[in-house]
RNA sequence: GUGAGCGUAGCUCAGCUGGUAGAGCAUCGGUCUGUGGCACCGAGGGUCGCGGGUUCAAACCCCGUCGCUCACCCCA
């Protein structure tokens, strides 16, 4: 008599079952090679930090941060650990679950002095993120991403290339076709301020034709106008004037020169002027990539350069670049598109008849698990029909076959599911033909 | 934070103008004591999200509540 369930996932988080973990593991893992292949190696951060750490970095107006951390206080010294009582301590240190990455690589790359590593140091890292919206399709309270960042002291147009090539490099790899790359440079710290209030004054020429969103925007964050979804806004946007125009000669030639670079490497994207980021932190590059089968919440990447943030965090003067993918975003997208890899699962099934068999069933299983194959061997007898439908069932590429036959001639009977194939074999045999089969098809 | 839609078996869903619940798939067993996918037979599994109201009678109507989903905001 089951029950119902007394405990359920926290809403907005979710459990990742077999199979799909099987598919997670597989994207996961081509991250990290596709990656490794660029020099990037992998940095494990702490899941919560500083509360201001992410307010300095991502910014205290965004929404990120100013409604959407999951922030509380650490129980201060004095206190016995909190696993009773609602008195939280009041003067412990205030933290948060990291609601992204980079701030907390920029904190480690100054805490460890990674500027003093040669070259540029260009680190990677995979794992959840946390932030507090309402949760829909593709968006989730606790979500994954794979981060990628590049810091150092050039801000040469070759290194947001490279950054960008690795991603669509990336994204071929794992089969996420149909994918749009957007760019565009939001200007930096000389030439953005003069822009956004020129585009300020611009807006509130129109206010009176805008909704309360973008009317409101014209004092929080004017370029977030430019990104508006209402239909009855597109025509008056369109008329605004474009940061391209307004760039300083600096920001001019690096867009230019990133563009040159793109075109040598054959890289596909699309100038968009409309595009901005939320993070506070973005200057000059910025891009974003847009996946299908996604519904409203589309990007699966985002990213940009970041030049003057180490600094903001008190480091030493550092360029830098960046992008987090979305995993769960992307493997939806992946998912909905059905070009899906074939991941290797249960390979043999054995299927021993009698209890004189059970001590040669266990020893070749444990010989062919010990080679790499995939084995499941049931532990209770059971008829050899049902043995052989529970194969079937379970998706296993073959069933060992094992009875007082097999036993007495020392060998045993390889049976291929898919096309009844079956064939007798000495352990030798046994162990050479699966152990190539397992090479050839390359799990 | 705002708005809309939906909650019936493990899953996908029926259930007419109110008369105390069904199907398919899945699971388990049998037909079937060394050859699976098929077929047939059978079994288990639901206080119809929860609480209240109307009624002789509520899965169905009304109110509330919780949950899920999608969208807005924002973002990966």
């Amino acid at each position: 008599m089951p029950e119902k369930p007394q405990f359920r996932a926290i809403k907005g988080t979710r459990d990742i079952l077999p199979p799909d973990t099987a598919l997670w593991n597989w994207f996961e893992h081509t991250a990290r090679e596709i990656f490794e292949s660029y020099n990037f190696r992998e940095i494990r951060l702490p899941i919560f930090e500083q509360t201001d750490l992410f307010a300095r970095s991502v910014g205290s107006d965004t929404d990120i941060v100013s409604k959407e951390m999951f922030t509380f206080r650490l129980p201060d010294g004095s206190e016995r650990l909190a696993t009773e009582g609602a008195s939280s301590s009041q003067t412990g240190e205030q933290v948060s679950l990291r609601p992204e990455a980079t701030a907390s690589t920029m904190r480690a790359y100054i805490e460890h002095n990674l500027q003093a590593l040669p070259g540029n140091v260009k680190l990677y890292c995979i794992g959840p993120m946390f932030r507090r919206e309402r949760p829909q399709k593709g968006r989730y309270r606790q979500f994954y991403q794979l981060n990628a960042e590049i810091l150092g002291q050039s801000d040469a147009p070759a290194i947001d290339a490279e950054v960008l090539e690795m991603l669509v490099v990336f994204f071929k790899h794992v089969g996420l076709t149909r994918t749009t790359l957007y760019l565009n440079s939001i200007g930096d710290k000389n030439c953005r301020p003069q822009y956004v209030e020129l585009l300020r004054q611009e807006l509130l020429k129109v206010k009176d034709q805008l909704g309360p969103d973008s009317q409101r925007r014209i004092e929080t964050n004017p370029l977030r106008v430019l990104d508006s979804k209402l239909s009855q806004e597109q025509e008056i946007i369109a008329k605004l004037p474009r940061i391209s125009d307004h760039l300083c000669a600096g920001c001019r030639e690096h867009f230019a020169r990133l563009k040159d670079e793109l075109k040598l490497r054959g890289i596909v994207y699309e100038e968009n002027w409309r595009l901005v980021r939320g993070l506070d932190y973005y200057t000059r590059t910025t891009f974003e990539v847009i996946a299908e089968g996604l519904g409203s919440q589309n990007a699966v990447c985002g990213g940009g350069r970041y030049d003057g943030l180490v600094e903001l965090l008190g480091g030493p003067p550092t360029k830098g670049i960046g992008f987090a993918i979305g995993s769960d975003r992307a493997i939806l997208s992946i998912q909905e598109s059905g070009n899906l890899p074939v991941l290797p699962g249960l390979d043999v099934f054995v299927a021993w008849m009698g209890e004189p068999t059970y001590a040669a069933a266990l020893a070749i299983a444990r010989k062919l698990r010990e080679s790499g194959v995939s084995v499941e061997l049931p532990g209770e007898e059971m008829k050899f029909k049902k043995s052989l439908n529970l194969a079937d069932k379970l998706g296993a590429r073959y069933a060992l076959i094992i009875g007082s036959d097999e036993v007495a001639s020392c060998t045993f009977t390889l049976k291929r599911l898919a096309d009844a194939d079956q064939r007798k074999l000495s352990e030798y045999e046994l162990l050479e033909y699966l152990e190539s089969e397992k090479r050839g098809t390359r799990g």
